[in-house]
DNA sequence: GTATAAAGTTAAGTCTTCTTAACTAAAAAG
DNA sequence: CTTTTTAGTTAAGAAGACTTAACTTTATAC
């Protein structure tokens, strides 16, 4: 009981610290590359996706397909996506990363882990490991939870 | 070597995991409520400094003072702001939460405690206890750190 | 095979955010 | 005590992201 509760508290004040701290890079880096937060959404949508269509992603953003469509357009002029027609069913387009868009995301996520390397970069040799081992086994459960929700 | 190679691996996976959870869940909360991005990372900012003035709020989100000036307008007519003269510097304004506002961001981070908790969930007893106490030392290494940064 | 539904696009218009410019009021500097 | 700097606001206008409405093209249903 009293262990479930901390651990609760370890969770949410981990939480705490790290949602103003990724809203603030978030901001950061978009403003400095000069996409607006919701091409970056987008981008980072698709590098997950690996690639999707216009409806996908209007779902997902929760914006209308018109309004994905512009934004990708902008995207692709921009270089940082590719819209190729689906093979399957010519209606649906396929919309893809770039290899410079890929690095851009790739450059995003990695500022983030710098932040989080810096905090390891203080902490003990043991401290450390442990810390690896808790990611790791973290890391790994939440990927089978993506699996099980995207069904 | 192959030690911290390791490590560095784990957080890298970790941030590529929780980055783009991070981003869809805080997009689609604030969509939700009905602001904008904007105003949400305003008042995101204002609940980690408890209080500040617009020039501070102009400096931390990379807009112009004007801009700041009008965002927080709207969210003290939104009644999740209070503005407030500076008795030291009656020049200055004393910008903070009402309460409405602070459970609103409180919510926000509710909810993405909330994944990070169904995530453990699945966890057996062991594999719970060493996140808890990894997620308490990056906390406390985290805040160490905040401190230092901020001089 | 015709009718209907689905995937995207284009166009026109609205709303918001942000910028610059011009201004007020208070504090600091000289 | 005058000058300059600092904090913030107001106003006008530019840029972007969305929306709805109307349309094209391809797939599915009957």
């Amino acid at each position: 009981m009293t262990d479930s509760r901390q651990l609760s508290q370890s969770l949410r004040q981990w939480m705490d610290v790290t949602s103003h701290r990724s809203m603030q890079d978030q901001s950061r880096f978009v403003k400095a590359i000069g996409f607006s937060m919701a091409q970056f959404f987008l981008l980072m949508h698709v590098y997950y996706k690996k690639q999707c269509g216009i409806s996908n992603l209007s779902e997902h953003m929760e914006i209308t397909a018109p309004a994905a469509s512009q934004l990708v357009d902008k995207l692709v002029q921009a270089g940082m996506l590719e819209r190729a027609e689906d093979p399957h069913d010519r209606r649906a387009k396929q919309v893809t990363l770039t290899s410079k868009g890929r690095q851009l995301i790739e450059k995003s996520i990695h500022e983030r882990f710098r932040w989080l390397e810096s905090i390891v970069q203080g902490l003990s040799a043991e401290e450390r490991s442990k810390v690896g081992e808790a990611l790791r086994i973290l890391t790994n459960a939440a990927e089978e939870r993506e699996k099980k929700v995207d069904k």
